[in-house]
DNA sequence: AGCATACATGGGTCCGACCTAAAAATAGGC
DNA sequence: GCCTATTTTTAGGTCGGACCCATGTATGCT
C-alpha cells in the first residue's frame, strides 16, 4: 500500500492482467467479426467467463474494449518535445519523431489492419473516443509547449502552435486510414507516410521557437 | 411536393416550427436550471406537451436540443472561402471573417452566456458532440480547398491546410470559453479576441495559395 | 369533400452506464 | 498453515437514451 510497488509479479495483480488480456481478446475477436455496435457488454461477459461488472470494471467504456493505447497515444507528442536534444526547435523533434515512428509502424500513427480501420472508423462511437484522444493529445502538448523557455507565459500561442503541429499528426493519421482501407500494404502505406509527412512539416510555419 | 417550396407559411409548416422551438425552449430552460445529464428526454416532453417520440423526431439525439446551430456553425468556413473576393488568398478571407464574427459577436467563434458555457463544457456529451461539429467544420473546408483552383487535385495539402486553419478557429472557441468563464463581459471578450485574431492568424504560415 | 401524406402518439425493446451488498480470492501477520 | 484485512468479482437491479411499430389524427392538394 505505502510501498504502492506490490510489485507486477504477485499473484493478485498476474491474474488481473490476465484476465484483463483476455477480455480485451475476446472483444476485439467479437467486434472484428460481427461489428461493434452488433456486440454487448453481456456477449463480453459471457464469452469470457466473468460477470458483466467485471468488464465494466476493467474498461468503464465500452470503447476502452478496442483503443486500449489511450495513454501512449496521448503522450506521443508531448514525450517527444519533453525528450528532444537541447536546443533542438519543437518542429524539427516532432518531423523527427514521425518519421520515427512511421519507420516502427507505431500504432498511434495509424498503423492497423484493414478490419481494425474499418471497425474503428464505421463506429459512430469509437470515431468520437479517437476525436477526443486527439483531442487530449493536443492538450498535452499545448502543456508542454506552455512549460517551454521560449514560449513560457505565453498560453494562448502555446495552444496556437499544439494545434497546428498536432494537427499535421491528425491528418496524417486519417491518411494512414484511408491508404489501409483503399488496401495497400504496410510498406506502402509506410513509403507514402515517410513522404507526406515530410511535405506536412515542411508546410508548417517555423512555429514554437 | 415536386414545387418541394410549400411555402414556409402553411399551417404545417408553421406548427412545426411552433413546436420544435417550444420543446428547444423549454429543453435550454430546465438545461440550466439543473444541468445536461439531470434533465431526461421524458421530462422535457411531459414539460413540453408532448410525446417523448415527439421530441426524438425533432432532435434526434439529446445534444442537438442544446447546440442547434450545427449547420451554420459547420458552413462558416468553407462559405468564407468560397464567397471571398476573386484573388483574395484564403488566408485573408478567413482572418477577415474571424474580425468579421468577433464584431458581431457570433455563437459561431464562441460567444455566448456564461450559463451556456458552462452547460456545454461540464457534460462530456455536449463537449464530444463539440468536437464533431469541429471536425466537420475542418473536413467542410478541406473539401471546399480542394475543390480550389490553387490547391486542385491534392487532397492531402488540402486536408492538411484545413487543420491549419479551422484549428486556429477551434482554438480561438476555446479562447472565447476560457475567457467568459472567467467572467469577461461580452465586450471585453471581443476586444481580446480581436487582437487573439490577429496573432492566430500572423502564426499561420502563407498557406493555401 | 375526400384522399394521400406527414406528423404525433403510446407502448414497447434493447443496451450501456451505474449502483449496492455480498461472496470469493488473495496478501500479510502471526 | 491459519486468520484477518483488503481487493476483486459477482448477481441482480435501476435508469435513461435510442430506436421501432402500429395506430390515430391533422393537414395539403385536387
Amino acid at each position: 500500500m505505502l510501498a504502492g510497488v506490490t510489485i507486477d509479479g504477485s499473484l493478485r495483480e498476474r491474474k488481473k492482467r490476465q484476465t484483463r488480456q483476455s477480455i480485451s481478446d475476446i472483444a476485439t475477436r467479437l467486434f472484428l467479426e460481427r461489428g461493434y455496435e452488433r456486440v454487448t457488454i453481456a456477449e463480453i461477459a459471457a464469452a469470457a467467463g466473468v460477470a458483466k461488472m467485471t468488464v465494466t470494471n476493467y474498461f468503464p467504456r465500452k470503447e476502452d474494449l478496442v483503443l486500449d493505447i489511450a495513454e501512449e497515444f496521448v503522450a506521443l507528442l508531448a514525450r517527444a518535445v519533453a525528450e528532444r536534444p537541447a536546443g533542438e526547435p519543437v518542429r524539427d523533434a516532432l518531423r523527427r519523431r514521425y518519421a520515427e515512428a512511421v519507420a516502427r509502424r507505431e500504432a498511434a500513427v495509424g498503423f492497423a489492419g484493414e478490419p481494425f480501420v474499418r471497425l474503428v472508423e464505421d463506429s459512430p462511437a469509437l470515431a468520437a473516443r479517437l476525436r477526443e484522444l486527439f483531442d487530449l493529445r493536443e492538450r498535452a502538448l499545448a502543456a508542454q509547449l506552455a512549460a517551454e523557455p521560449a514560449t513560457a507565459g505565453d498560453d494562448l500561442t502555446a495552444r496556437l502552435v499544439a494545434a497546428q503541429l498536432a494537427g499535421a499528426y491528425r491528418v496524417l493519421f486519417a491518411e494512414a486510414f484511408r491508404l489501409i482501407r483503399a488496401g495497400h500494404d504496410e510498406e506502402q502505406v509506410a513509403g507514402i507516410l515517410a513522404e507526406a509527412g515530410a511535405r506536412a512539416f515542411d508546410l508548417l510555419a517555423t512555429a514554437g521557437d
